[in-house]
DNA sequence: GTCTATACGCTGATAGAC
DNA sequence: GTCTATCAGCGTATAGAC
């Protein structure tokens, strides 16, 4: 992989975390590197392949970290899949997920059905997750793993959100909520 | 308020919850309505003026509801809070909040400011709502209660994102997680 | 890989007629 | 209130030179 086309991908990245992916341009890139328009659309004919790059690199970054976590314990596990919304919150971004998610229906095709497999991928792991720790006694909680799973997926993706638009700590308040919800 | 005029602001509304804020046009509008851009530009003489009504309307309507629900017991508030969600998610629409909180920092500074208004009410309202139903005894957990609350908040918002992304019925999920979680 | 040049529709916005 | 006319700039995208 060249290495502009590495920056590219990086800066769409941030660029749709910032502004949407219907609102980014070409020239929000090309400016920033220097190059023209038409040496982006070189390594990007469309724009949907850019998006589609964008949710491909996010995707293989997300299941190596996962795959690094099979060694730990469920509790460690939620604390791990926790930080990384944390982090994100630290350096004021949101989540991939949130990103597109909100406008969904406008992106193209080709985008859509990368980020439904992301989906479908994440909430499998974390019931994986909810349902060992309730085997190995670490969790407690009487809510169905499925929903469970999904009340958890879905306040750290929105505590990101919020955290722009309240200036404070939500993802911090959603950690401590989650943490005791599960005891 | 003339007909044209919250035609407009309806219609801006809708295209931001589809779209987001960046990413939907006068033409948009126009085209629907039968009119000329022009004719958009004489009752919202910028779109950042249009955005603001748009959030105005949403927050007057929210506020109405809000005030309807003084009468209710804790139980009952959550539930009408949460059916909210419920309706928006039946209709495959997300909430405002959601629409426009993801790409926040692009917003016009008069939008900004109406949306983290909004967010300190209802922040305010449902931490309320838990305080009493802690009182009150129809509540029980040992969670602190502005964490809890922003936690509820959280997975609502974002059920409305996921439950386009997943298409499956994240709401009714996280819908019964929360009830279960403050039992 | 990057450039220049170019296409052409859409963007938010304004001036002035009706 | 709505129209026509018009604007300068930006949107994605392509062709062909270097």
């Amino acid at each position: 992989m060249s290495q502009t086309r590495q920056q590219i991908i990086d800066l769409a990245d941030q660029l749709i975390r910032e502004k949407g992916y219907n609102a980014f341009s070409y020239k929000d890139i090309s400016s920033v590197l220097n190059i023209k328009n038409a040496a982006v659309h070189y390594h990007f004919p469309s724009k949907a392949e850019l998006g589609k790059a964008v949710i491909q690199q996010n995707w293989k970054d997300y299941t190596r970290e996962l795959k690094k976590w099979d060694v730990l314990n469920p509790t460690q596990s939620l604390e791990a899949f926790i930080q990384v919304y944390e982090k994100l919150g630290s350096q004021g971004l949101v989540c991939f997920m949130g990103a597109m998610g909100a406008a969904y229906e406008t992106l193209p095709e080709i985008m859509q059905s990368e980020l439904t497999a992301a989906s479908v991928e994440i909430r499998l792991w974390l019931r994986q997750v909810l349902r060992k720790g309730l085997e190995t006694n670490e969790f407690h909680f009487t809510e169905k793993v499925e929903e469970k799973a999904d009340f958890i997926i879905s306040a750290l993706l929105s505590s990101l959100i919020l955290q722009r638009v309240t200036k404070e700590n939500i993802p911090a308040n959603v950690k401590s909520a989650i943490l005791a919800s599960v005891k």
